[in-house]
Formats: C-alpha cells, structure tokens, sequence
RNA sequence: GCACAGGUGGGUGAGUGGUUAAAGCCAACAGACUGUAAAUCUGUCCCUCCUAGCGAGGUACGAAGGUUCGAAUCCUUCCCUGUGCA
C-alpha cells in the first residue's frame, strides 16, 4: 500500500478528507510547510511537531545536491536523517526547471543543470528523480515535470505540457519498477503513535491505521500543467488520469500571473481530476487563497509563503498582514494577533518582535516563521472544522471570527 | 603655549578648482515576496513649488572673509576635535 485517501464529507465543492500515508495520517485539506533542505527554516522539528504540521516538503533537487541522496539513504532516510515522524513530500526538482532557468538545458532526456551552489554539471531526467527521491524516501514524491514558464505562447506551453506527460509516464514506469527500494524497509520505522495522535477529532473514524509494513511504500502523484490554457489543462489532466496515479497535482500556477487567472484555472482543472483521489495545488498561497482553495475542494497545498515571509518581517493574522518592522510597532505592547494561540503570541509583543527583527536577532526569523506556520496551520484546522460543520468555502475573516471546538 | 593631524548630509566615509545636492556603506522609512539560488530584493532618504520631470527654485561640506567665470576643494583669520611635546 502507498496511501489511503477517504472522503469523510462533502459539502458543495469543499470536502474533507483524511490521507494515510506510511508515517502519518493526515487530514485533508492540509498546509503542508516547506522544508526545502530538510529543515523548514529556522524552526527545528520538535516545534514544528508542537504547531500541527502533518506533513511537510523537502526538495529533491537540493538534497540531491546537499548532502546527497546516497548520505540521506545511508541514514536511514529522509525522516530518520532529520528526525521526521511524520509525513513527508519530496518535490522533483520540476520547479528548479522553471526556477533556476539559466542555469539549464533542457531536452526530451531531461534537464542538465548547473548547480547553484559550485556550478557542477548535473543531469535529471524523470528516472533519476525518481530514483533520488525513492532513495530519500519521502511517503509521498512528485512526478518529474516541467514548470511552465509565464508567460509563454501557446506553443511552447503545449511542448511544455506534452514533456510533462510523457515524463510523467517515465516517471510511473520507473517509480513501479523500482519503489521497493526506499530506505526506511530496511531499518525500524521510527514509531508513529504520535502522528495517528495528532489527527482533528471531529471528522469521522480514522480509516487505516498508518502503515509501516514490508509492504509499505510511496506513494508517486502526478503533476498537471497547461499554462493559462483551460483546454491545455483539461488535455494534460486527461492524459495524467489516464496513465494514474494515487493522488494529482496542479503545478505551474503563482508563477507571475494574475490571481484571478490562477482562480480560474485551479477551478476549471479541478473539474477533470478524480473526486476520489487527493489533489494538490502547488506552491499556493497567502492565506486567504488557501482558504479559498480549500473551499473548492483543493486538498493540499504548500506554500514557501508563510516561512519566507517571516524572514523578511511579513506576518500573518487574523486581523490582517503586520509588517513588523514599521516604526509603529515600536511601542506596541500587543501580541502579534490577539486571536492566536501560538507560543509566540502568547509570550511576546509586537514591540519586542519588531526590535529582534531590527537587530537582525536570529530569534526575529525563529518566532516569526513559528508564528506565520501557527496562522497557517491554524487557519487550516479551522477551515477542516467549518467544513466539518456542514460549512462550504469561506472568507479568512469568517474563518478566525470563530472559536474552533 | 608650541608642533602635527583633522573638521563633509542622521552615522561612517569618498571627493582635493567645473555634470557634486555631493559615491559607497550603515541607520531610518516604505514596498515586494506564492512546488525556496531569498536572514533576500526594490524604492525613498536637505527644503519648497509645480505641468511630477534624469523639472524649477532655495539652502548645504566648522565660521567669517578672500582669490576665481566657477570653491567642499586654493588663501587669510577665527572656532572646535585628536595626538605628541612642554
């Protein structure tokens, strides 16, 4: 088994799920942080256990490059190399395609690369993603495809789309015949009591316990992409439903475009991906947009928005985005956001958070990315609950303007 | 008291006769950030005015005077700071 996605209740469009991965299970729809190189900046494990998470990202590109996969395989895995329970999801490397253009060459193969960090010449191609992220041994890993860059015209945005679906074939091909190799069959999973622990009590009965058998393994999704192009779109998810996968992606969005543009298209690719398997937008969004997305029936998403934007003094609340670094929190003595529990609002001021940052304190990053991954995760718990309620998609005001059970 | 070395915009610190309202860095202020090449990036940062522009005035490189078509830059005097010697 790879995973196990239920449909616990449907309300409209919105629906709440639960996921069972081989480390954890988790509820649907999820925020996923991003720990790109095995660390979700700035905050260690053990906190980041304490905030909710269920799951989170770790990049394959970058792994791949440091420390390397063969370290990650030789200590036991991605989840015991970084003492990780619970769920996790290796990207490709298919957004390094987009994100680090310049420095790659692409072709029907794959993607030669130059490194960003020393220049070396590397190669990815769909079969070594795969290999390199059964070696890392994420619960869940992603096809390998080719972010399509915005904008683009028709033509190119169609190759884009047909590379991703053939890659995306190679990448099932080799995924099947290799996904018995992951690193955690060969040593002791650590124990998951605590994962299953975390799941909301208020939707249904767990549906599999987690499973961490010999036959246990990964689970590959598939990515849609098609630019801008709702035709482009339906076609590519066509073609990825048909080569099948345990669960879907929509990639290639909040790439530069428009919000409302991406609006349109997550809804319109939404129609075409199976109602019974999980789908997940990827790299989306502010909160209001996750919130929105899980209203139309998105059930996971990741967003490098909540940590990065602490770093840089962006902070998340339920009364709006605060700037922390404004003169105007100099001698503010209220928490962050009144209405959140986290330890960091809790504890201390906004005058205090806006002096750590000013001082270019390490702590500023620290409690800030617990913050903004509190609000976000928070704000997930809450709209699982709303849905839970018989409640469809709503507004993050109407989200926080409400005590959670 | 004498001898050196200095005094530049909020701070540092370039500039030693002509696109110099004055580099760079820092601070300050504002904005951006969406499958992380990001503790990053961008803008503003003397005053006033408008048709808001590589626009028009004004003020400015310790003070006052002078030389010069032109001075932060050269000269004189004064004031102040640091170091050394008495």
């Amino acid at each position: 088994m790879s995973i196990n996605f239920q449909v616990n209740q449907v309300c409209g469009r919105t629906r709440l799920g639960r996921l069972a991965t081989s480390h954890a299970v988790i509820d649907t729809p999820v925020f996923m942080p991003v720990g790109t190189v095995a660390s979700v900046k700035g905050v260690p494990q053990d906190i980041v256990e304490e905030l909710g998470a269920q799951i989170i990202l770790g990049n394959t590109y970058h792994l791949y490059l440091r420390p390397g996969v063969e370290i990650v395989r030789r200590m036991g895995g991605l989840h015991r190399f970084m003492s990780w329970d619970r769920a996790l999801l290796t990207d490709s490397g298919g957004f390094q395609v987009f994100s680090l253009s310049e420095l790659r060459k692409l072709n029907e193969d794959g993607v030669t690369f130059r490194s960003h960090l020393d220049g070396s010449s590397h190669f990815f191609s769909p079969e070594s993603a795969m290999a390199a992220q059964i070696g890392l041994g994420a619960d869940i890993i992603m096809a390998f495809d080719e972010c399509t860059e915005y904008p683009a015209d028709a033509g190119r945005v169609r190759a884009s789309m047909e590379m991703t679906a053939r890659w995306a074939a190679r990448s099932k091909k080799y995924f099947e015949q290799h996904k018995g190799e992951v690193p955690w069959r060969q040593h002791s999973v650590p124990s998951t009591q605590y994962s299953v622990a975390i799941c909301d009590s208020v939707a249904g009965q767990p549906i599999a316990a987690v499973n961490t058998s010999s036959e246990a393994t990964q689970a590959l999704f598939g990515i849609v992409q098609g630019g801008m192009d709702r035709e482009l779109r339906r076609e590519s998810a066509e073609r990825t439903v048909e080569i099948g996968f345990p669960g879907y992606a929509i990639g290639g969005l909040s790439v530069g475009e428009p919000r409302e543009l991406t609006r349109e298209i997550v809804a319109s690719t939404l129609e075409y991906l199976p109602k019974d398997k999980p789908r997940y937008l990827m790299g989306v969004g502010n909160p209001e947009e996750i919130v929105q997305y899980a209203g139309m029936g998105v059930d996971m998403m990741d967003c490098v928005q909540p940590t990065r934007a602490a770093r840089h003094g962006l902070l998340f609340t339920s009364e709006g985005k605060i700037s922390i670094k404004q003169a105007r929190y100099a001698e503010d003595p209220e928490p962050l956001d009144p209405n959140c529990g986290c330890r960091v609002c809790q504890r201390y001021s906004r005058a205090y958070l806006r002096h750590l940052f000013a001082s270019n304190e390490l702590s500023a990053q620290v409690l800030n990315t617990i913050h903004n991954l509190s609000f976000y995760l928070d704000t997930m718990k809450r709209v699982r609950h709303s849905i839970s309620l018989g409640e469809e998609s709503r507004s993050l005001s109407a989200i926080w303007s409400r005590p959670t059970a």
